[in-house]
DNA sequence: TTTTACTTCGTTTTT
DNA sequence: CGAAGTAAAA
């Protein structure tokens, strides 16, 4: 059997026990995705099995889409009938046809943080809670563990009987709920609950998929939820055959839920389960893969195994430690642009990973002084910019008018001058009458005191009612062209643009080219399929590894990726370990951080660089924080100490005595006393200066930072309560960057955003006339020319003077 | 109703 | 340091 020939034997293994519950423990690069391609082909080509009765899932779009491209390279036919797809789109897809047994209209639409947060804002407000008192950030987190732990809103009233605080977090719950509910919307948790729900009250239903979902994969076991856990257990208890892959060590995702037991105890609930492992590296080098392992060995209670390559040589993990992250910086893109223009590496090969986003920006600004073409992959989705949030409300509000959070979020943008009187009173009439809001403001003649606000209500109610009709049923594109031509959305924009130097108008043409290839590639193009397909993206499915540019993203963006050449920046405790973790109680807290730390090692191929600085600006202060205990951990000789020749030049390296001096932590955390042995390798403590402080320095009084002389490495289990916020403030010392480039845009020129567009050509110039759809006939006054378009100054012969983009305009020459 | 100036507060991490 | 929220003014 020629198809599991190229697999080693315990990847063969597991690609051919197809029958009854599997767990396969696949170390980092250990091909697991190889293995899963393969036993679906090995399921269809040697069993026999129909492809539409296997399911896979996954964790991003860009894995279930890799996933299947392999698939289709492996069967000859019917790999396109295999379910390929992350947790959420399929609970959608089912959703879709049948959560209307559960109570929801079939185009419920889907919420994202930006959505929830308004809701618990109104619900606050509606319970009448003090806000100061009650975050909605922290009550969110409730609700939603809440929900990735299957605790209904009656149980969670249950449970918080006598407990004061939990019983506000019960009512808030509930409310919360309810409002979704009112609005036809579900969060992300819901989509999972919501189909666990349906499950449970529709055993046919559900008997449906377990016949359809004969053979059951899920990738990234490790990061499920037990919400999740029971989706999948319901699917897979009628045929048992169900195959978990994962690794309990690259569990990084606890903080969204994520049940690290899910993995470490499927035998115990699968007790026939069959276990393989699989250790055999294909990815990295010797000293990388030893310095991944010794990191990760000081965790407990970990699935024990050792990574192994047949990979010969291999050069250290290089460290380097600056005196400032600006520093940092530099050393980084110089390190890159060298490495390609010296080396002949290439830039796609690189990828600098970081432990929060907020450290991308310096990076940022560094790569394009130095001209390394680059990617931020995360941030803030390109989803959530407020521009094309806007647009999507009005889709959404075209598409189903039960969204109150959206029409609110239009109803005055662009300025209609309707203000907060007018829709607390239509919000009012819609509550009195159990309408939506949309309804109450078609219906504003009918509201008392609203006389005066009609006209300005009426024009909005046409237009959405307009947009609803027929003609433009399945045309996304056009109808964001519409809502943006019709509403004066670019003008409203061309306001913020002038100053703000982020590209808004851009945004909104990169949705319309989505929408427009949503058309093309969907067989049947509907607005809430649009709709669906967008709230469901992470930006990391949108990375793409043709353009040849570095990739900086969080390590947990990265998790899955590889490179060859890995800089891990920012390895200081307090950033990485976080001060939340550093300072937590909880062990396990500390030992995730260690996990993203061993997932990062392992992202690397052949180099690996891990760069940290002693001193740091964060959140407008400077901190200066010891290097990384995870650093320590890594044993010496696998370490190589390197400047990088700017550094030398620019006088910025660190003198040997000041360098990575670490402080004994061992000793003073508990919990933590494996890392002992390596960190007294770095010298004992006594140095002077600042880099030696422990903690964030504390300008004034030094009450609690008084422990300044930290590591005397006594027998005293004295914490120092150090790295918490300091009040006082050290302000660093001149940045490196001039404060004057107004926008990373204008330095940036052609490398910001994937899709560098030249603005399409025009066939008109100043002194045409052109005919506009709404405008009627004019003469063109001034063409600008912007990177992504141009801007056309057109004199209306009826309408007047007006500023339009070419690409949304579309004037005719006549 | 909208704009502006001032205060407060925080970040891990994201489907 | 910024974003975001609040109070006050226009």
């Amino acid at each position: 059997m020629g198809l599991l020939d190229t697999l080693n034997k315990e990847q063969r293994q597991a690609a051919s026990t197809v029958e009854g519950p599997l767990l396969v423990i696949a170390g980092a690069g250990s091909g697991k995705t190889r293995v899963l391609t393969h036993r679906i082909a090995y399921l269809i080509e040697e069993m026999g099995v129909m492809p539409w009765n296997i399911l896979a899932i996954t964790f991003t779009n860009k894995a279930a889409g890799e996933m299947r491209e392999r698939v289709d390279k492996l069967v000859e036919f019917g790999a396109g009938q295999v379910w390929v797809a992350t947790f959420h789109s399929t609970c959608v897809r089912i959703l879709r046809r049948y959560i209307d047994k559960i109570g929801y209209d079939n185009n419920f639409t889907i919420y994202d943080t930006d959505d929830q947060k308004t809701v618990m804002k109104a619900v606050l407000g509606y319970l009448d809670l003090d806000p100061k008192k009650y975050k909605e950030r922290a009550l969110m987190g409730a609700v939603s563990s809440a929900k990735d732990e299957l605790i209904t809103v009656e149980q969670f009233e249950r449970d918080a009987a006598g407990d004061y605080n939990k019983s506000i977090q019960a009512k808030v719950y509930r409310e919360y709920q309810d409002t979704l509910k009112k609005n036809n919307a579900l969060d992300f948790d819901d989509i999972i609950v919501k189909t666990v729900e349906l499950f449970r009250k529709c055993p046919e239903v559900l008997d449906s998929y377990q016949e359809r979902f004969q053979y059951i994969m899920v990738d990234e076991y490790q990061d499920t939820n037990t919400a999740q856990f029971e989706l999948v257990r319901m699917l897979a208890q009628k045929y048992r055959n169900l195959c978990v892959v994962g690794d309990d060590d690259q569990s990084i995702y606890k903080f969204r839920g994520a049940n690290i037991r899910n993995i470490l105890d499927f035998e115990k609930y699968f007790p026939e389960a069959a276990s393989i492992k699989l250790e055999q590296n294909y990815r990295s080098t010797r000293p990388i893969l030893d310095a991944a392992n010794a990191v990760i060995r000081n965790n407990t209670g970990r699935k024990e195994k050792a990574l192994w390559t047949g990979r010969k040589g291999g050069v250290n993990v290089r460290l380097c430690q600056f005196d400032s992250a600006y520093e940092e910086a530099e050393y980084i893109a110089c390190n890159i642009r060298q490495k390609v223009e010296k080396e002949g590496a290439e830039y796609r090969e690189c990828a600098v990973l970081y432990r929060t986003n907020a450290q991308a920006r310096l990076l940022e600004e560094r790569m394009l002084m130095e001209g390394v073409p680059y990617n931020v992959v995360g941030g803030t989705n390109f989803y959530a910019r407020k521009e094309v949030k806007d647009i999507l409300a009005y889709l959404k509000t075209i598409d189903s008018g039960r969204d109150d959070v959206a029409v609110k979020r239009i109803i005055n943008v662009p300025k209609r001058g309707i203000g907060n009187a007018t829709l607390e009173k239509a919000e009012d009439f819609a509550q009195l009458y159990g309408i939506g809001l949309f309804e109450a403001l078609e219906r504003a003649d009918e509201i008392t005191g609203l006389s005066r606000a009609v006209p300005k209500i009426r024009p909005f109610t046409e237009l959405i009612r307009k947009l609803r009709g027929e003609e433009y049923r399945g045309k996304v594109a056009d109808l964001i062209r519409e809502v943006v031509e019709r509403t004066g959305y670019e003008e409203y924009l061309g306001d913020f643009d002038e100053e703000g130097g982020e590209d808004r108008i851009g945004n909104v043409d990169e949705l319309l080219t989505k929408a427009a290839g949503y058309e093309e590639s969907s067989e049947e193009p509907s607005l809430t399929g649009f709709l669906e397909e967008v709230a469901l993206v992470a930006d990391i499915d949108n990375v793409d590894g043709d353009d040849n540019r570095v990739l900086l993203m969080t390590l947990h963006s990265a998790k899955g990726l590889e490179f060859s050449n890995v800089i891990l920046a920012g390895m200081e405790d307090g950033l990485f370990p976080g001060y939340m973790a550093v300072n937590s109680d909880d062990i396990s807290d500390l030992e995730e951080e260690r996990r993203l730390a061993y997932v990062g090692i392992t992202r690397a191929k052949d180099e690996l660089t891990l760069t940290c600085a002693r001193m740091r600006m964060i959140k407008g202060e400077t901190q200066y924080n010891p290097v990384s205990r995870f650093v320590a951990e890594i044993p010496m000789e696998l370490l190589d100490r390197e400047f990088g020749p700017q550094n030398r030049r620019k006088g910025a390296w660190v003198s040997d005595d000041s360098f990575v001096r670490r402080n004994d932590f061992g000793k003073t955390f508990p919990g933590d006393d494996k890392a002992r042995g390596s960190a007294e390798a770095w010298g004992s403590d006594g140095a002077n200066g600042p880099g030696s402080t422990f903690g964030t320095v504390r300008g004034g009084s030094g009450e609690a930072g008084g422990n300044g002389g930290t590591g005397s490495g006594s027998g005293m289990e004295t914490r120092p309560k150090a790295i918490i916020r300091p009040k006082a403030t050290v302000k660093a010392d001149k940045p490196y960057i001039a404060k004057g480039i107004s926008s990373l845009n204008e330095l940036a020129g052609i490398s910001k955003g994937a899709a560098y567009k030249a603005p399409a050509a025009i066939d008109y110039g100043v002194g045409d006339r052109v005919f506009h759809v709404k405008y009627g006939e004019g003469t063109v006054m001034h063409i600008d020319r912007e990177p992504r378009d141009y801007k056309v100054t057109v004199e209306f012969d009826k309408a007047g003077q007006k500023i339009m983009y070419a690409s949304f305009a579309k004037l005719k020459r006549v």
